[in-house]
RNA sequence: GGGUCGCUAGCUCAGCGGUAGAGCACUCGGCUUUUAACCGAUUGGUCCUGAGUUCGAAUCUCAGGCGACCCA
């Protein structure tokens, strides 16, 4: 996709490649098995002192990363999945080792290219400056690479090239490839702690008729043999609820969401939840689900609660602070929301503190929200639940027990993101059908991110479900938070990116010709 | 959606109206303790794309593409 023809670069390892077929060896070798990491070597020989030799022969296999010929004397470092370790490659010791092959470390030396992956067989030496090596005996080329390794001094500085080719990120970029470390010690780490607790992971659907369970815009696509039009789901919240109707107590769902909006630092259109449900519990419990779920699994990947994250210290450790989203309105603006009683109130209100009173906010619950967002929402780095939203942002929350026109809802903020999101969950099928309702309105009425009405789903509830503590947190910002990253593109392997585009060509994959 | 910035050799960048440059990488030569190895020589370009202004455009203007960051 980078280059149409092989330019000079690719050209003289091509040649390279034919020399080593020339020679029998090939540049694409079917196996190898290592002995050793080289992480186990580096631990393992840490007392061997400079000058020194062990009497071990081991086999490592892995990328060529820098090479240094001197002469009859080449250093070259080699890592494998582990990091680094040097390869100490002398002439002499080559052509002891191989009197067949008195080439052995001219072929070494000229045909390995920064970016192969080699294997190597030798014995352990600590060099007079201290670096642990391998002295090497014989060789093989494992993968010629015809493409060269990114600037090994500046590494991948172009930000574009480090999401477009991650491969390249990966090879150069110690710290990327920590990031995809963590983020599968969180996901396995989260799993464990769940399927301890007795919660069965159960998949549902990704292509759905009716897009549910949240507030967003679906991707459409098509069934071809069923001309069905279908949506990537928003959520997996309506199916999972359906399989607490059919008596699975606790369920959860990791996976992945897709919704049809903007890219942002915070923002890709998939990435990645865990919904959970718990039968008769309530959102206080699954606040303190959350709190002790998220501190395990920050345990597990930073080996700590408490951590930093750009610059900001967050402290992890339970309990987490709880606080009414009226409360924190008025703290950070004086605006006392329960005392409006319509939205014109509350409008004038805001304006009067200098607050944005968006059109699309048609009610004073709605505005409370907006108020929210605008003051409060980014100074919530610790740990907050904020309690208690409007009914008219919730429909799939419960009535709160004693607050009219509020719902027992929580979202979780950590260093200003909403991170999770919880409610006793509504399961009256007569006051959820007029909660989808006035969604279906609104979406008639325009408003593109409303939700529709699931019969399906009013029909689960009719049948009964139990009372339902659900939660639902975004991995990917979880995993900004635990590996200190500042874009959720950081956290993601391949984030979608605008196909790049060249000469005003759409792709580089061309059309296919019609059917004969 | 709006604003700011960026796009020049494989990589990192300089050049900002007058012959297209540097370091690293590559190729060649030298070198048995290097680790951004070093020394010498050579090679390498759709200056993102298109149109315009100009005697002359990488450079100025306009449009477009892609990206980053900030805002919504």
């Amino acid at each position: 996709m980078t280059e149409q023809r092989p330019n000079r670069l690719e050209q003289a390892r091509l040649e390279k490649a034919r020399t080593l077929s020339e020679l029998g060896q090939g540049p694409y070798a079917l196996r190898f098995d290592p002995s050793h990491h080289t992480v186990d070597l580096q631990r393992d020989h840490a007392d061997l002192p400079n000058g020194a030799e062990r009497d071990l022969e081991v086999l490592v296999a892995g990328r060529v990363m820098t090479r240094r010929v001197m002469g009859k004397l080449a250093f070259f470092t080699l890592a494998d999945e582990s990091g680094p370790i040097q390869l100490f490659i002398e002439k002499a010791t080559l052509a002891a080792s191989l009197p067949e092959n008195p080439e052995a470390f001219a072929q070494l030396t000229t045909l390995v290219d920064a970016g192969d992956l080699i294997g190597v067989r030798g014995t352990l030496r600590r060099t007079d400056r201290g670096e642990l090596s391998v002295r090497v005996l014989q060789w093989w080329m494992l993968t010629k690479a015809l493409q060269p390794l990114p600037d090994k001094w500046h590494g991948l500085a172009d930000v574009e090239k480090r999401y477009r080719q991650r491969y390249l990120d990966l090879i150069v970029s110690p710290q990327t490839r920590e990031t995809f470390r963590r983020r599968a010690r969180l996901v396995s780490g989260l799993r464990r702690w769940l399927d301890e607790r007795g919660f069965l992971e159960i998949e549902t659907p990704v292509l759905q008729s009716v897009p549910g369970g949240a507030d967003a815009r679906p991707f459409e696509t098509h069934h071809n043999t069923l001309d069905l039009p279908l949506t990537l789901r928003i959520a997996t919240e309506l199916h999972l609820k359906r399989l607490v109707v059919g008596g699975f107590e606790r369920v959860y769902e990791l996976g992945r969401i897709f919704r049809n909006e903007g890219v942002s630092t915070r923002h890709n259109p998939e990435f990645t939840s865990v919904e959970i449900y718990q039968a008769y519990a309530d959102y206080t419990d699954m606040m303190l689900l959350t709190e002790e779920l998220i501190a395990a699994v920050a345990e597990q990947v930073c080996g700590s609660t408490r951590l930093t994250y750009q610059g900001k210290e967050v402290d992890l450790t339970p309990p987490w602070r709880r606080v009414t989203m009226h409360d924190l309105v008025r703290e950070a603006t004086g605006l006392d929301f329960n005392r409006f009683t319509s939205r014109a109130e509350a409008a004038a209100a805001m304006e009067a503190a200098g607050l944005e009173v968006p059109a699309l906010a048609d009610s004073a619950g709605r505005l409370l929200v907006e108020a929210f967002e605008q003051r409060v929402e980014a100074d919530l780095i610790q740990p907050t639940f904020v309690l208690d939203y409007p009914v008219e942002n919730s429909p799939l929350a419960r009535a709160h027990r004693s607050k009219p026109g509020m719902v027992e809802r929580f979202e979780l903020f950590i260093v200003g993101r909403e991170t999770a999101n919880a409610f006793s969950e509504l399961i009256d099928p007569v006051d959820q059908r007029q909660r989808l309702e006035t969604q279906q309105e609104r979406r008639l009425a325009g408003d593109l991110e409303a939700q529709g009405v699931d019969e399906d789903f009013l029909h689960a509830l009719e049948v009964g479900m139990p009372p339902t503590g659900g939660l639902g947190i975004g991995i990917d910002r979880l995993a900004m938070l635990l590996t200190d990253s500042p874009s959720i593109r950081d956290v993601i392997a391949f984030p979608l990116l605008r196909p790049e585009s060249r000469g005003g060509q759409e792709s580089s994959i061309s059309d296919p010709e019609p059917a004969q």
